[in-house]
DNA sequence: TGTACATCAGTGAACGCGCGTTCACTGATGTAC
DNA sequence: TGTACATCAGTGAACGCGCGTTCACTGATGTAC
């Protein structure tokens, strides 16, 4: 079956969108090649058609990730500059919902074991945010701004680990306002 | 060969240890039984002898990791309170060796696809770092507490997940500073 | 004190399973004549 | 316009491998007599 001219991409990208969801939700060694293309209504051995390997998958979900959290996240800064920017991440709806959140957050425990070649896609997207968030700023810092970022992914990452709800809940209120007053300080 | 009577605790102990160490450097799913088990001169028949699954492993070795720190944890608070705590903690030393290290910073990526049991374990284990630092506020307050050790984990996690050593060293500079800050500004 | 036996920590083959990856194949459609 | 052929996205069996777990077995030593 020979298909259009711009059917390959088209399923190429329905393929990182769906690991990009189930990397973040799910964690990059529990989604298995297989399990993802039926995922995308097809059989696992098209996927090299596509990916030279996993790994190479991953790091087009983490570019991937990295884009779509961009629009959100500048249009938080638009509204309600950094403060708004930090509620925003540190919200309940976003510790619930890891597959369509932040990427960083969701997936640095795992960077470390990953090759070379995937962690520059992860540092990139780390310096991303910390370019954000000191533009934020109302005297521009960069070790501000690493700090609120490292606060913001520590933050989410123990709200989410906990068994606690309570304790998850005061988790995100504390890392906010800490944040809210790193940001004010400069 | 039947041993004597301490012999079975103390290769549990053994296995425990070796585990509690490989499980922060390596992560939990990538340790295997039978490769845990051949580092402690033993077969992997034998684990279950000493524990029901993995995830009892898991739990014992959680416990085992967060008892290990404490007495640091509770030197730096004695010799330089709150501070020479958060510079132990962000050193570059503990960064490059968590196999001795923090184990909520290296694990806390992996326990929300784990059972609730031991994140009930971690949960502890958080509660009490929390706590610790707490009780070294010149003003104790739970929130700066809570966000001091969000702080501390995030910024050790993505110092360790980043590929760029020079952005690695910022970060944990950075972290150290914005977490003295809280520290003192309450 | 000497012997027979019970104990049980540790052994290693085997279980079913899912992993990432390879590869010979299919067959609908675009292209060349 | 009609036919023959090349293309190539997708298929599904198979590869070797490691996983967590089970189980019948071993054999040195403590215990009972």
């Amino acid at each position: 079956m020979r298909y259009s001219k711009q059917h390959k991409e088209v399923t190429r990208q329905r393929i990182v969108e769906i690991a990009c969801k189930r990397f973040r939700k799910e964690g990059l060694d529990a989604v298995g090649v297989a399990s993802l293309m039926a995922d995308a209504g097809l059989t696992h051995g098209g996927f090299y058609n596509h990916f030279s390997s996993k790994e190479d998958l991953i790091e087009e979900a983490l570019m991937s990730a990295a884009e779509g959290s961009r629009a959100e996240s500048q249009h938080d800064f638009e509204t309600g500059g950094v403060a708004q920017f930090i509620r925003s991440y540190l919200r309940t709806a976003h510790r619930d919902h890891p597959e369509t959140g932040c990427s960083i957050a969701a997936l640095a425990g795992e960077l470390p074991r990953h090759p070379k070649a995937t962690r520059m896609v992860f540092t990139e997207d780390v310096n991303r945010m910390i370019l954000l968030i000191e533009s934020g700023l109302p005297k521009p810092d960069p070790d501000v701004a690493r700090a609120i970022c490292a606060t913001l992914v520590g933050t989410l990452q123990l709200a989410r680990a906990v068994s606690d709800k309570k304790l998850s809940d005061q988790l995100l209120k504390a890392g906010e306002k800490a944040a809210i007053a790193l940001s004010q300080a400069g």
